[in-house]
DNA sequence: GCGCTCAATGTGAACGCTAACATTACTGCT
DNA sequence: AGCAGTAATGTTAGCGTTCACATTGAGCGC
């Protein structure tokens, strides 16, 4: 059973008794075959144990069907989903995903990257890299082939699918101005993060338009800032009685700071988040946040790719809303 | 400055005046080269921005440089992070790493999965699927080329990177018994996973050992379970004053259900947990876990595949011990 | 100064496919 | 019957490498 040799295109064709071509038309789906000579040939395939060759293929035709992630913050739940699902759609389709961790602060590692996936000739490329300057860096590198920036907007007339983080930034922070609150600081996610400026932007926008003062301090998403910022934060002489914090995880160190100092949330301060990470629905209390659907950000980014690559796309961008899941973190302010 | 075509070796070897094999020694290292003529053609691509084939070479060498990731819970941290190491340290060695997710407990997805890959020509296999059974399959499918299984025990003459996950449910139980707890539970993993079924019986080995009862309650890893299992646990008559819980997000869940029902941790119930997730050192109160290192794991799991393909492999199995992370979920039992 | 060796380089074919064009064999029409 | 037109298949030539072998030329011993 052991193979002496993978048979190729000619061996197929020869026990179907056919050109060599013919076998090739049948694995194009070619419609001009009869059925006839194609179950022959089918049959032939099975028969010898016959794989076509990726790398013939790809030599010949100059197609790789290949694509390419460029992918920071792996770690992290969204970007492993988004990367997940965009794999899944891509590989319905016949494509093969390669998958390059980048460090997006570091430009040589965004360099290094990209040169690792043009080698390969990859026919597309998808960057879930959400910051500014990462982006700036892959798409000057890149030319030639269709990219897709996921969750880091950049510019009208390239491909891009975004989560509308001034709209999840304006509902969480009109949320809290439903249930009364006037005193609500924002605690944001680095400088150069798209999501990071678009959530600060849809705060200070509902703000603003309600009369309101926004006021925001600068975080980097990190559990522990939310925590150090948490045990800091002075709270009463500024009467807080709200935040709308950029991530879940800098909501999780806030919190854990609060109850440190023994301040209770909801009754004292309310909390936004915003992921909705799995375990936020098991906090104490449960945190209200901001809810993305990574898995539709993936197949809609993917398929955008693939429908430019065939030359059938039809638009450019597209954004999906957040949704607002409220639990237990949120509730009309104390009377101070 | 568009490239009217890529360059070839022979556009190569014309401008520097060798032959195009030359030019294909300069391009592997061949050591049998004139330092003279290699920095002569060296310029020659340069100056053409001679970029060299990845599938002609695959197509004349047999050799992809490809290499594939069969990938369950990419959504998870660990897998995720052992992903993304593995990638960088293939990268580091010029492989490209074309990465599938699949869902271990369907088996045709494992088999499209496994199929998929070795359309490509991928020269060897990492298993990042702790499910026994698609370990199993994917096994089965592939031949000819080694193949990695990352925390998933299988045989012991199969190339395999695993966490001491016996070392680790010892080291968890022994910490509670060292604390004075007599009453242990345990809420294992799902059956048919290789960590669950070692960590169980590392509890139990150690349990019994101390000369105490083992009493293992069926978890499945998510986080709700936890929540579940910790609502209706009767912990009073049972007397039980600790638990080891098979990974830390049943152990966020069940520790929620303690606040509710008024149970204080460590006060009255220790917990042990598994993995230490980024956020269990930010819960009320922090987790004591066990730590593994995934980037340890995924680095020697990948360095384990690339000397067996070159080679230059010297050993199959490699083994990692979880450190215990003593936090403040633990205390002694109280006088009942 | 002749043949031998070995280092450096060259030559032609092969890898397995697709692209472009060529051929064959029907069909229907007059 | 003869011919155009088309559906089905065949033929030849690449794609850009590596591989196996061939050639060249310098250095060396005698």
């Amino acid at each position: 059973m052991a193979n002496p040799k993978q048979a190729n295109i000619y061996d197929v064709a020869r026990l179907a008794k056919v050109s060599h071509q013919t076998v090739s038309r049948v694995l194009n789906n070619n419609p001009s075959i009869r059925p006839e000579t194609k179950t022959r040939v089918l049959k032939a395939m099975e028969s010898l144990g016959y794989r076509p060759s990726l790398a013939a293929r790809a030599l010949a035709s100059s197609r790789s069907k290949m694509l390419g992630i460029l992918s920071s913050d792996t770690d992290f739940t969204g970007p492993a989903a988004m990367v997940h699902h965009m794999e899944a759609a891509a590989r319905a389709q016949g494509f093969f995903v390669v998958t390059v961790g980048i460090d997006a602060n570091d430009e040589a590692s965004v360099q290094s990257g990209i040169d690792h996936l043009m080698k390969l000739g990859i026919e597309g490329l998808a960057l879930v890299t959400p910051q500014l300057r990462a982006v700036e860096i892959a798409r000057a590198a890149v030319s030639g082939i269709p990219v897709v920036t996921l969750d880091s907007m950049y510019r009208m007339d390239e491909l891009a699918v975004s989560v509308d983080n001034f709209a999840g930034g304006a509902a969480a922070t009109q949320h809290l101005i439903d249930l009364g609150h006037k005193n609500i600081v924002h605690i944001s996610g680095p400088q150069g993060w798209f999501e990071s400026t678009t959530r600060a932007a849809g705060y200070t926008a509902t703000m603003l338009n309600a009369n309101l003062t926004p006021q925001v301090i600068d975080g980097d998403w990190q559990i522990d800032t939310g925590y150090r910022i948490g045990k800091k934060l002075d709270i009463d002489s500024k009467q807080v009685t709200a935040l709308f914090i950029a991530n879940d995880r800098m909501s999780l160190g806030f919190m854990h700071a609060m109850r440190q100092r023994g301040i209770e949330v909801p009754k004292r301060l309310s909390i936004v988040g915003f992921d909705d990470l799995e375990e936020t629905a098991y906090t104490s209390p449960p945190l209200t946040t901001l809810r993305q659907d990574f898995k539709a950000l993936g197949n809609r980014a993917m398929n955008l790719l693939l429908s430019e690559i065939s030359g059938t796309a039809t638009k450019k961008l597209d954004r999906l809303v957040p949704e607002l899941i409220q639990r237990s973190s949120t509730a009309a302010p104390p009377k101070l």
